[in-house]
DNA sequence: GCCAGCTTTGGAGTAAACTACAGGCTTTTC
DNA sequence: GAAAAGCCTGTAGTTTACTCCAAAGCTGGC
């Protein structure tokens, strides 16, 4: 099994060793081993962790709605499917919003680019909050 | 027409009279008509520009990716359709990602909730990045 | 074996986006 | 008409999520 040090791992997530260091001390990503000399060894398993914490991140998460999706995770053995499966279907609805309200920002941008023939024309008519009246 | 003051315009749009000021000081809001007392008094189109701003914030947009959607609409008569068409193809593109990204986690989600019986039983199979593992 | 470039801890600093006064008018309500 | 509630400006404080040292130890290449 390979294992990745700080900077590695930083890179291959597109982080910082600050931010990983940080994570850690927030409890978000557990202590990984350490090498003889204290260096930290993340596995694969530590990898996925923090790709999903960045997705998560990009769109506009909190660290704190992070930390709850995980909890699905860390808590697993003491926590029953039923409990789990609430807290997951919480979130799939707060998915399920923001999914629609990205279509509707989607849609309005585009027809915004429509009504533009992208010319030189003067944008009188290009305005976002007209295209999101209805 | 209705004109809504600043404490009115706060609830509609579920937030504090701060933050529509700090909104005006950072230039997101165009500074309202004032009553003969000095009082802020919004229009209807005040008020769309401010729901649009709490959407955006809402799925993680910064102010200065809301500043851009905006500036769409307010810098329309020096801009030609040109520069608006390619700025707002941009944000589309963004826009897709994310949208994309929230399909994975939800879908994540979903197979974390069909694996739950929903029961007492231990949630050991429960976990998130196990189903986001493909 | 030496030097550049990692990594360590601990603590301080920063940017974004609010949030909370203080002190003083205005408007509404009883 | 007086108290309560709302608004004004200006400034200071808070929270979140990093980001940046400093001082010291480790690692890999020549």
């Amino acid at each position: 099994m390979r294992y990745l040090r700080i900077g590695e791992l930083a890179e291959v997530t597109d982080t910082s060793a600050e931010t990983l260091r940080y994570y850690e001390a927030e409890g978000l990503i557990p202590p990984p081993r350490r090498s003889d000399s204290g260096y930290r060894l993340y596995s694969a398993e530590d990898e996925r962790r923090v790709v999903f914490i960045r997705r998560a991140r990009a769109m506009g998460f909190s660290l704190k709605d992070v930390a709850d999706l995980l909890s699905l995770q860390v808590d697993r053995q003491s926590s029953t499917c039923g409990e789990v499966k609430e807290l997951a279907e919480l979130k799939l609805v707060e998915i399920d919003e923001r999914i629609s309200e990205l279509k509707k920002m989607k849609a309005a941008l585009q027809q915004v680019t429509e009504a533009c023939v992208g010319g030189e024309a003067s944008a009188l008519h290009c305005t976002i909050l007209n295209a999101l009246e209805h």
